[in-house]
DNA sequence: CTGAAAGCGCTAACAA
DNA sequence: TTGTTAGCGCTTTCAG
């Protein structure tokens, strides 16, 4: 078999181009000042040795990885699709990806540590919760951290989520308008902030009109965990005629119960609303009514800022940006659909 | 605003703690040969400074960077579940995870390429052709390259499959005992060596037993394709009464046309079985037939592979492994089960 | 515009 | 076991 080679660096290009080695690091570098002649030289003697710049030794000297570290809990549980758009982005701006899994059982900092020895430019962590010793050390080293779909009270952290409080505020109308008699919530773990948002949102605006009661169960944003959720709420004498879960998916296993186990129809015993509009939540088994996150503008945010402090020369403290991306209301089947041709709208 | 520091270095710790700086470096180095004193000292000053051993420079002098490429067109349609169990037993190796999606649009050449600037030590390709030209690069520069769910007719690649001819041939006879009489199979991208294989496997057990006619789609791996393929199939005069597609995404959207487009029951009027035993497969709406591809063993066979590779100090040519990881029948609800014996599976 | 020289932070010989 | 000395492959002054 072939003997493998070392692959060529930039001193092979530049004695085969008969330039100094500098010019081929130039020729390399847009912007830099190098005459149209001795770039073609050099370019053409790399394409010949397929010389490859070695990022590496460029993130040394530059000190500047170019990788942003992305970390969560669980990879199915946050969306595919937007780390799928994340990752195109990022690398359009020059900019990799690397993924952090963190196994919840475990000390999050430590593979965050990892990261840092990694020496990634800036961090994106979903579904994860920093101590607030490993932010300041972000902080105090220039780099920044932006929480996706989660909030912090620390002004030392971005973060970038959707409309947490307006959509559950619109499902909540959404849902008196279906004229529904009571109503539920299934919360997402208890101590997750998106949660609480959307548990808020929703039960203000029911409150606004007069709703004082809402049962309130919690489905651990687990598939188990609603399952067993919505089983409570459906065995109670009382049980609710519209149910809004916390997450899409929690949505669909308290539909799975409502009509394998309770032999519900829905919408019409039953309205069932979620948040996020996954990609199964428009298959037609569940055709789920639900309000959106937009991949796309969650992400068009999350690069934006990161490019920014980038741009600045890095994190510098000071402003930290809570980026709320609004979606909109996503009215399928699997709630009741207000009778008279009334306006959703914006309230208020 | 706090200032932002420059991290403290080897040489910083070395100072304080009144020793060499590749002391410093021996102390962080697992197996090198430094007194218990000397390391404490060491540990005691870094910990002080919160020293972090700057990963890249090691890069560069081991020309190792501990970073494996995952490349995939799309995401979602990769298992999720699978990237975070292989991101889990990487770190654990000590290797951390890149991920490189490929618009299918465009050059997948051109992504592979940023890739190996990056140094990445080795390569896990799903859903992607590489050129034949990149994959001789990387051997060439002795990184190793991993198919995954893929084939690959040229032994200069190593690869890690779920076994698709004996999964389809189980499927096959299976659906073969259920008594059906007229089958179909749902064949993903016309150029998947896997939908091949799983299209194979299953014709030619069916012809084993007198099957010789099987109606075959295409479905192109999309939702949206695999319900015009069925439509198709179903809108026959004579048409069949058991459908096999080659992935589970397939089957679902398959079975939500036979459902809702054309009011059959399903598995009495038709049976639908998938392939891959993807999570929404067990949901009760569904309750999906499959075989499955068993993600902790396809993640033991590709970290084996490459840890192997690394340990014995790079790809040296001569060795590609053509790993095919069994999985098993699972036996839900969406096709006929045969009469005689019920216990064919364990049905989870 | 170009080359020479000095490192980025670390590991790996080599002596001591 | 230790410290000293070279670099890893590149970018970046600094002269010319």
């Amino acid at each position: 078999m072939s003997k493998v080679h070392r692959p060529s660096v930039a001193r092979d290009v530049a004695k085969l181009a008969g330039v100094s080695q500098s010019a081929v690091s130039r020729a390399f570098t847009p912007g830099a000042s190098i005459s149209a002649k001795t770039r073609e030289k050099v370019l053409k003697a790399a394409k010949q040795l397929t010389y490859r710049p070695n990022i590496v030794a460029r993130s040394l000297i530059t000190r500047r990885s170019r990788i942003i570290g992305v970390s969560m809990t669980r990879l199915d549980q946050f969306n595919p699709h937007l780390l799928e758009v994340l990752n195109v982005r990022l690398r359009a701006h020059g900019y990799g990806t690397m993924i952090f899994v963190i196994d919840p059982t475990h000390d999050a900092d430590l593979v965050l540590d990892d990261a840092l020895q990694r020496q990634v430019d800036g961090f994106i962590l979903a579904s994860t919760r920093p101590s607030a010793a490993f932010v300041k050390e972000c902080n105090s080293v220039g780099i920044p951290v932006i929480l996706l779909n989660r909030y912090s009270d620390e002004r030392t952290i971005h973060s970038v989520t959707g409309d947490d409080i307006g959509g559950s505020r619109a499902i909540a109308r959404f849902l008196m308008e279906g004229g529904h008699k009571s109503y539920a919530f299934i919360a997402g773990q208890s101590d997750s902030s998106t949660s609480k948002r959307r548990e808020a949102g929703y039960t203000e605006e029911l409150g606004r009109h007069g709703v004082k009661d809402v049962m309130k169960v919690t489905g651990d944003y687990t598939w188990e965990g609603a399952c067993i959720a919505a089983r409570e709420l459906l065995s109670k004498p009382d049980r609710p005629d519209a149910i809004f879960c916390a997450s899409d998916y929690m949505a669909l296993a308290a539909l799975e119960v409502a009509r394998h186990e309770f032999s519900l129809s829905i919408p019409e015993d039953l309205s069932i609303v979620g948040f996020g509009d996954v990609v199964a939540a428009a298959w037609p088994s569940y055709s789920l009514t639900t309000y959106s996150n937009p991949v796309d503008r969650l992400v068009d945010e999350i690069v934006r800022i990161l490019i920014d402090i980038f741009s600045k020369g890095g994190q510098k403290g000071g402003k930290h940006e809570q980026a709320i991306v609004s979606g909109q209301l996503v009215v399928r089947e699997s709630a009741r659909i207000p009778a008279p041709a009334r306006e959703t709208g914006t309230g208020a």
